[in-house]
DNA sequence: GAAAATCACGCAATCGATTGCATGAACGCT
DNA sequence: AGCGTTCATGCAATCGATTGCGTGATTTTC
């Protein structure tokens, strides 16, 4: 059984409506807004509510957002969605954002500057009534450009300096510090760092942090080795770890600036003989997927995907509901260290400790 | 240096456009139009051209949308993009649609009918030029009623009887075929079968891809072992492997229909001391990223995720472009058997055999 | 050189919903 | 009873781009 709607196979309009009832079409778009001030009869209300119902209507958004100039639509800029740490970001958006009838556009910037002002172009093009941008990229003035146009913005991972755009981001240089810590508290001095590329906002991150805290510790830290890798890729992980060992021989364990550098740096170490976690001790970031079924697993940080998404989308909603001003500028989502079996004291720590 | 049109921070419109150069913004419009069939002046053209540049003019895809009934957007529906299969699929739309200027609604239906439902409503409502469906419920009228209705869709994995809905699927048969007959050839006879759900597609196809595989050796299917997991995870992989050891202990292969409940079985094996491969064959399904890293390193099939959406984009394109009738219903991708360390002859053939 | 054909562009309607203002009716008040 | 309110609804403009049709001007044709 069809629809009565169906069966001219075009969209029922206010106008279908208006003539069903006898009314103008104006009091049919009044009487079907749910939030509408104008005092309308019971009666009339009752009787384009169910005209309405029965011819199936549908309300046509695009005409809605051309007179109101909002799409209820939000555009959601990420490097690449096939990046394991993304989907659930955007599961954390959806999942605030779908509820109050907004969707999304997701793009995917692959972490290219021209790419992503086209993208930006695009959505703005698309009347997007905000973007949620979790930058990777340092110095990337586009998105400031948007948000200085008063298109709402809030940005995951990246703080943008000097203006007042909300972001958020998850406490890495506290799961920095965790692991450091894990890691020295075991008798570990000679920690290297297997730095992520350094124009990415949480490549710089984290090293920072690293210097910090090894400067926390005393340790010297212009002695430390530092390697930093092109990519956060396993690829570069082998490599990069090849040249830690080769410039600091005496390295007893890898901090690294992720997990699929941490799985590089481990399948080298294993190449060249040496025995993760009892040779040498390596952790990752980010706890991603399947990590505890890959030998031996990984310690490392977790930090929390979907909550970062939901947290940025739910600071959105409170900017497009017009309350711009409460939303705070900063949040800092907490992170867990999870200690799996990748650490391991350094053989020193064991023949003279016991 | 600011664009001059961002001074007033206001959009410029074709009528501003039509203003500063002293024409009517019908001509304005058809100068703009890099398809128009309208003769203008070259002069006319040029000045109007230049003018739009200098204003920093952006069409209005809204208002365009509203007069043209067409957004240039389609709506792409899949379960999860948490599940490590999609974004490949994801991306490869984006690789064909982003450069003909459509964008993408991304919507996740996890596999629940109600929600699909309302997701479909959701995107007709934006008014999607198209779907891209990645169907995973068998039995699902809600997409099969929008296309009814006229509209555009191409559905990825399942076929929809009855209909001329064109789809992409995979050659999975010939995939669960290829390892069916890796097992088979290095003398395993008792090959039993980890089902995925069989209310979602892939989990019947692959089953009765198995049923003919065995039935091809000349085996008695009946007499084989087959138990369906409630879900394709890790979990369930595990408990569907303990039963299967309990049913049949003489199994020496178990063809799993995908890698997680493979990676799950393989652990349910080694608890209870059976090491991969030497004392059971265990592959998997799919391929998905990362595996080559957890040992023993699975045998699985690689399927085309990435092309997949690329070929659906390729059709929806096509037919948005008025050549629905040239587009073929059927499109079958070939998939790869990848040998990797879980599969070996089974200890009998390695006794009797060698 | 006049009629006819072609050309370049303007006019105005249209897509569908929203909304400030106008209007007519019902009502209350003195 | 007469006048001012209040109330429920209608009218028409608006959002910005598109497009069929019309019109005046120019060119072509015999």
């Amino acid at each position: 059984m069809q629809k009565l709607g169906d069966l001219m196979n075009k969209r029922v309009t206010l106008k279908d409506i208006a003539h069903a009832t006898g009314v103008h079409v104006s009091t049919v778009s009044r009487a079907l807004d749910p939030k509408r001030d104008t005092p309308l009869t019971d009666d009339v209300v009752l009787r384009i509510r169910q005209a309405a119902e029965k011819l199936g209507y549908r309300p046509n958004r695009i005409a809605s957002s051309l007179r109101t100039q909002r799409t209820m639509t939000i555009g959601v800029m990420i490097p690449d969605i096939t990046n394991m740490i993304f989907p659930p970001i955007v599961r954390g958006i959806e999942s605030v954002m779908e509820p109050l009838g907004y969707a999304s556009i997701i793009v995917n910037t692959d972490s290219q500057r021209g790419r992503e002002q086209r993208l930006v172009e695009i959505l703005q093009d698309r009347g997007v009534d905000g973007i949620i941008h979790t930058a990777v990229l340092l110095e990337d003035p586009t998105i400031e450009r948007a948000a200085g146009a008063g298109l709402p913005v809030v940005t995951l991972n990246r703080r943008i300096e000097g203006t007042h755009i909300p972001y958020i981001i998850n406490d890495e240089a506290a799961g920095i510090s965790a692991v450091f810590n894990l890691l020295y508290d075991l008798g570990h001095r000679h920690i290297a760092h297997l730095a992520g590329p350094q124009l990415l906002s949480t490549g710089q991150l984290r090293l920072n942090a690293f210097r910090a805290a090894a400067a926390d510790r005393r340790l010297d830290t212009k002695a430390m080795t530092i390697v930093e890798a092109a990519q956060f890729h396993e690829t570069d992980g082998r490599r990069s770890a090849s040249e830690i060992l080769l410039r600091a021989p005496e390295t007893t364990a890898i901090l690294c600036a992720n997990d699929r550098l941490a799985l590089g740096a481990i399948d080298h170490c294993r190449k060249v003989g040496l025995n993760c976690p009892t040779d040498i001790s390596i952790t990752g970031f980010n706890d991603m997927p399947l990590l505890e079924l890959i030998p031996p697993r990984l310690t490392t940080v977790r930090i929390q995907q979907f909550e970062a998404g939901a947290a940025a989308a739910r600071l959105m909603a409170a900017i497009l509901a017009g309350q711009g001003e409460d939303v705070p500028v900063e949040t800092i989502l907490p992170v867990l260290l999870v200690e799996r079996d990748s650490v391991a004291a350094p053989r020193s720590a064991r023949v003279t400790g016991r």
